[in-house]
DNA sequence: TACAATCATTGTTAGATTACAACCATCAAC
DNA sequence: GTTGATGGTTGTAATCTAACAATGATTGTA
């Protein structure tokens, strides 16, 4: 290969060993989402296993969580309200959660869970929220600096 | 659970308890969904930008790295043969990419990027690729452990 | 009381996704 | 050359996602 004159420092060719941060943070943004989107997307078997949509699912997770309005819930699953007014409708239908009429403001409704909305959303949880074996199996070390690094991201604002 | 804590509410440090290592592998895995599918979700900026659907994006990105047939696409993408026609058909329309009968066999088809598909996936790839602000500005230590961990675990089998 | 604002719903439309059956062209084997 | 298998396409249908306008009920305020 030609090899530059030590003196011609103008652009230095880029160094095979030592990478730039922002390579780095490249690298690892792209294996992290590698990992969550493509290897190891749990949606079709969550979607499979409770017979419904995936914002559906979602939905359903959300209200397990506590109960809430339309319009926080909406805001939460990035939806206008008339769509979430579709999607808790055919909740209810399942007889997974319900609606209920606000004590303090009667113009809003408290979707909340029901019983059977709640074993559905655990069921969608487990799926989700397993880590995948290569995850599980990770050397203590490396599991404990992942989980510090990224639970701190995750929690930060 | 089972654990009594003798002097009731002691602030510790890190996590409270000495966890478990099941326990630290489901909570740095929500973390990285929660980055990756809530927090960071890049998808309507790529759909915005691109003027398409995401999954044709996905596939503008996939053929961008290199020509394949339309069943070599379907099974990447995940999704079947006709389903696949109409995106395919969709990005030709656009000019973005190009059929040509393969020489070998000439039932089937390669799939390959134009020049103004290359542009439009570059574009996706910038903004899916871009890590996050707190991403990027971890310190060096916990971007070199983030990035030999995932790119590990992304690279395997 | 009258008024504007808010919350949820209904209705409508358009597009995206997913699945399946049927079809044609081509290939490989007999 | 006939036959069966393969690759891709066409067509059809059901469902899901996403926007928007309009309505009714309720609230707080002028």
């Amino acid at each position: 290969m030609t090899t530059p004159a030590p003196a011609s420092k103008v652009h230095a060719p880029a160094p095979a060993v030592a990478a730039s941060d922002d390579e780095v943070a490249a690298r690892a943004w792209q294996a992290m989402r590698t990992l969550v989107l493509d290897r190891y997307d749990r949606r079709k078997k969550v979607t499979d296993a409770l017979g419904m949509s995936f914002i559906r699912a979602k939905a359903l997770r959300r209200i397990a969580a506590g109960p809430m309005t339309m319009r926080e819930l909406a805001a939460g699953l990035g939806t206008d309200p008339p769509y979430t007014t579709v999607a808790v409708d055919d909740l209810e239908r399942r007889g997974l959660v319900v609606r209920t009429v606000r004590a303090g403001d009667r113009r809003s409704k408290l979707v909340s869970i029901t019983p059977a909305g709640l074993e559905q959303a655990r069921l969608a949880d487990e799926i989700l929220a397993a880590p995948p074996r290569p995850v599980r199996e990770l050397p203590a070390e490396d599991l404990a600096a992942l989980d510090r690094i990224l639970s701190r991201l995750a929690d930060a604002p």
